[in-house]
DNA sequence: CGCGTAAGCGGGGTAAAGTCCGCTTATGTC
DNA sequence: GACATAAGCGGACTTTACCCCGCTTACGCG
C-alpha cells in the first residue's frame, strides 16, 4: 500500500478543465522565463493560452493564485519523494530525522523556485520593509539569553515567525470555535515552544 | 530621558507631511468603522481626507501598506509597554519570561486587531485555502513523537511558518550575502530548533 | 445513442491600484 | 524677510485585477 493519502483535489475536474488548467500552467512558465513575473497578467495568460480571462480567474481565482499553483505543482516532485522515497525523506526514518530532513528539502526547494515564492507571497514591495518591533525585541532578548550553538538572526525569524497575523488568523478560521479558547491555546503554544528552545532542558535532570 | 531608543522613523518627516500621515490614519479609521475594509479605497481615502491621491500612495505605498500603518500605529502602546512599561512585559523580568510575556501581549494584540490584520496580510481570499503539503507533512510527524503536554496542532503551524516563503525571502533580501551561505545557515537554524523542540533533551544529561 | 444538467467557458465591463510629472510649500540660510 | 532648494502634493492617466452572466460542452443515465 503506497496509500496516496489525501493529497489531490477532493473533487475531480472535468477532463477539458484538466486540460485548460495544465495549457495555463504551461504559459504561465513561458511567460514567467520569457519576461519575468511582473509580464504575467491574467489577459495576457488568458489570451497566450486561447482561452477566456474567466476561466483563468475560474482556476486560479486571484493573481496570486497562479504562483502559488505554479509552486505547488513544482512542488509534486518533493511530495512524491515524501510519499514513498528513501529515507530520511521518505518514510522508514525516525520522526525527527524525517523533519529535519523535510526542512532541508523545503528550503532548498524555495530558494530553487525563489521568484515564484516572492510573487506568490509579496505582491508588490510597499518599499522598505524595516524589521518590525516584533524582531528587534525578540532579537534583543535572545541575545540576552546566550544560546550556545544558536544562530540569533535565524532563531528570531523563526520565532517572530510565530507570532505573525497569518498564523493566528489561520487559527481564529477553524469554524465554530471560540475565540478566547483559541487564543488562549495559541499563548499556551508560544509558552510551550520559548521553553521548549530556550530551554530550561538540563534543569529536569539536574 | 526614557531613551526612546531608535523605533521611530530614521528620518523625520515634514510638518506638514506629518500632519497629512495623522489626517490618512484618522480618516482610514473611520471609513474602517463606518463600512468595514472594503470599503477603504485609495480613491475614496484621498478624497475624505482632502487630499490627493498621489499624497496617500506615497504615504503608504499600497493599499496594504495602509493597514500595515494603522496596525503599527496601534502598536505604539504596546511599544510603550516594552520600553518602560511594568515586568514582565517591560524591562527587570528574566529574558525567558519576558519573551513569554511579548507572546502573549502580541497574540492578544493580533485577536484585538483581528480585521485589521486580515486585510493588512491577505489580499483577497482566493478560496478554499486547504492547509498545505507542509502543515500534513509535519503534524503527522509531531504525532509520531508524542510529545507530552504539546498542542501538536498549534505547534504545527509554529514549526510549519518557520518553513514559509516570507521568512526566508526576508533572508535572503539580506545584501551582499551568497545564497548558498545563507541557506546553509537556514538549514542548519531549523535543524537547530527541531531539535530543541522535539528534544532530545534528556539524553546528554543521561 | 440521444437527453438533461451541471460544470465549464468567454470576454466585455467596472472599479480600483499604482504611475507620472509639473506645481506648491516648508524649511534653512544670509 | 527674501531666496534657494528639496520635499511634498495633486489629480489626470494607464493598467490590471476581478465580476458577471448568457452560452457551450462534457459526461452520466436511460
Amino acid at each position: 500500500m503506497s496509500s496516496p493519502l489525501s493529497w489531490g483535489p477532493p473533487h475531480p475536474e472535468r477532463a477539458d478543465a484538466a486540460r485548460n488548467r495544465q495549457r495555463l500552467l504551461t504559459t504561465a512558465r513561458e511567460l514567467l522565463s520569457e519576461a519575468g513575473p511582473d509580464s504575467l497578467t491574467m489577459d495576457r495568460l488568458a489570451e497566450r493560452s486561447g482561452l477566456g480571462k474567466g476561466t483563468v480567474f475560474r482556476r486560479f481565482g486571484t493573481r496570486a493564485g497562479i504562483f502559488q499553483a505554479l509552486l505547488d505543482d513544482n512542488e509534486r516532485a518533493l511530495q512524491h519523494e515524501i510519499l514513498s522515497g528513501p529515507p530520511p525523506l521518505g518514510p522508514g526514518a525516525a520522526p525527527v530525522d524525517r523533519l529535519t530532513a523535510y526542512g532541508s528539502a523545503r528550503i532548498r526547494f524555495l530558494t530553487e523556485n525563489e521568484d515564484i515564492a516572492r510573487a506568490a507571497t509579496e505582491g508588490r514591495r510597499p518599499g522598505g520593509r524595516r524589521p518590525p518591533m516584533s524582531q528587534i525585541h525578540i532579537r534583543v532578548l535572545l541575545r540576552e539569553l546566550d544560546l550556545p550553538g544558536a544562530d540569533v538572526d535565524v532563531l528570531t525569524g523563526q520565532l517572530a515567525s510565530a507570532l505573525e497575523a497569518p498564523l493566528l488568523l489561520q487559527l481564529l478560521d477553524a469554524p465554530e470555535q471560540d475565540r478566547s479558547a483559541l487564543t488562549a491555546r495559541f499563548e499556551v503554544g508560544w509558552r510551550y515552544l520559548v521553553e521548549r528552545v530556550c530551554g530550561s532542558t538540563g534543569t529536569t535532570a539536574g
